[in-house]
DNA sequence: GCGACTTTGTGCATGCGTTCACAAATGGAT
DNA sequence: ATCCATTTGTGAACGCATGCACAAAGTCGC
């Protein structure tokens, strides 16, 4: 299969899972979004897992305004203040910065230089993690170039791709190598999250190869479900999905008008050839 | 991914998934407010949100998975499969279904055609939406070439940036205009979506301009906090927090690992010094 | 040192979303 | 025509996340 830009249409579509929230997903559905898209899971070991998805993910909102706050000089900062920043609910924020620990002072709020390494250390951002992107074609290209991962921790180590054309090629400063080498390489160089970026029909083999090698962690954009073992995270960034949720917004932003503003009114089920479009609104 | 407002993805985050979140504003919440929550405070309205966003963004992903299965030749399918080629559970399949209509053949299964058919409609996939990508750099070039959005019923009918190098350069198909044309083109070209990949700074400007152009769905790459009218909906992608939130479960395994698989044991707060890391796990 | 003020940290209630479990509905076989 | 096997659709339980409200804790000024 091509590994490469361009991504044939007409090709199969598949699914991933929701980020969102989750968002998974942007996720997520995202889940929203996220979207932690993985099946259940369900063995007995009952992970208690210390800190919600959902405030992770905003942890690391916070830590990139505190980045920010920090660079300007503010030394201090209360709930209230970081919160609008953050776009959160302050008591939220509180919360979310208690699973981290109680580093603040009543009366005052919190140090930010305090808060930023705390919120790094349960992020596991004291050590660079490696990353690999497999995949090189418009989107594969524009990660490998991106400058927000090598300056906020992840630098890109190695590029993995099909096309013989770009085999020792250099992309943002790293040589192309081919998907048949990514299980030596990746734990040669010790990579710990693989982003996959391939067409649909290539994720899957690339995920398992990503896997064989050692990684634990995988940012997929392919439209796919992947299959891994347990032990392995799978987040996903469904570019279409998000459009699709968008989408479903806009509908549902006409039809309110179109129905006058209060859409109330069951018609579930009931309703065949629809007309126009009836979106069903339920109460 | 990380979403903000809208899904949930994730609340701020994402989750893109995943993690599906709530809606959130980006309005700052002052003190005065005796509006709960945020949804709608003024009016009556109300707004039964008939589907939830989690579910939207899974139905996208079933509508994927269908359109594969259509492809294939598949004229039926039950909720198991469907649910298992979807990476869900099948009851959850089944309510999401459930919010779209009745559409299956008890003791059969859905016919593919027809379920198709009635997601397009929810999601407002009936009509196209237009779509406008604003900051052509990497990862906006990756997006005005990206075949997955014109082929879904996303065309790309317009492209913004500030270099003047790119003025009338053709990206994609499409001639790039400079951003102070936002506003007019959007409105002249009928943009419902508006995707943003600039830098951090351009991002909000961009926005209004986008908004005041009649736009009133954002996708939004750049890491920041919107700031928008109530009526417009912000979906966010956040590649570096999806990088975090893998880091975060990297971490994790490794204090897993060195606790002895069950991490539990709540020391909230009694601990400072945490001498290397030590991640409370809650219970 | 004391009192007033500010802000954190969190118990609790609420609401949403997930999952279970089963009655209802349908096709096919006898 | 009836029974059996299958699968949908959904009421209800459960669990997690959000948001509120307040006590605890600490600062500042006098």
């Amino acid at each position: 299969m091509a590994v490469q830009r361009g991504r044939g249409r007409g090709g199969v579509p598949n699914s991933p899972a929701d980020a969102v929230t989750e968002p998974m997903p942007a996720v997520a559905t995202n889940g929203t979004n996220g979207t932690p898209g993985r099946p259940v899971a369900g063995d007995v070991r009952e992970r208690a897992r210390a800190i919600p998805e959902a405030a992770v993910a905003r942890l690391a909102v916070y830590l990139r305004v505190l980045s920010a706050m920090s660079e300007q000089g503010v030394g201090t900062i209360s709930s209230e203040e970081l919160s609008v920043a953050a776009g959160v609910n302050s008591a939220k924020l509180r919360k979310d910065l208690s699973y981290v620990g109680s580093y603040g002072t009543r009366g005052v709020g919190y140090e930010v230089s305090v808060l930023i390494e705390e919120i790094e250390r349960i992020l596991g951002l004291t050590r660079n993690q490696a990353i690999a992107v497999v995949g090189i074609g418009n989107l594969g290209h524009a990660l490998a170039n991106y400058g927000g991962f090598p300056s906020r921790g992840f630098p890109v180590v190695a590029l993995f791709d099909v096309d013989e054309d770009l085999m020792g090629v250099p992309v943002g400063g790293i040589l192309v190598n081919h998907i048949d080498e990514i299980g030596q390489v990746c734990a040669s160089r010790d990579v710990s999250i693989g982003v996959i970026c391939t067409p649909p029909p290539a994720a899957q083999a690339v995920c398992d190869r990503l896997v064989s090698g050692g990684v634990r962690c995988i940012l997929n954009f392919a439209p796919v479900v992947l299959q891994v073992p347990d032990d392995v995270e799978v987040r996903k960034v469904d570019l279409a999905v998000e459009m699709q949720i968008l989408s479903f917004h806009v509908a549902r932003r006409a039809d309110e008008v179109a129905l006058g503003r209060d859409g109330r009114d069951k018609t579930l089920n009931g309703s065949d050839v629809p007309g126009v479009d009836g979106v069903v609104v339920r109460r």
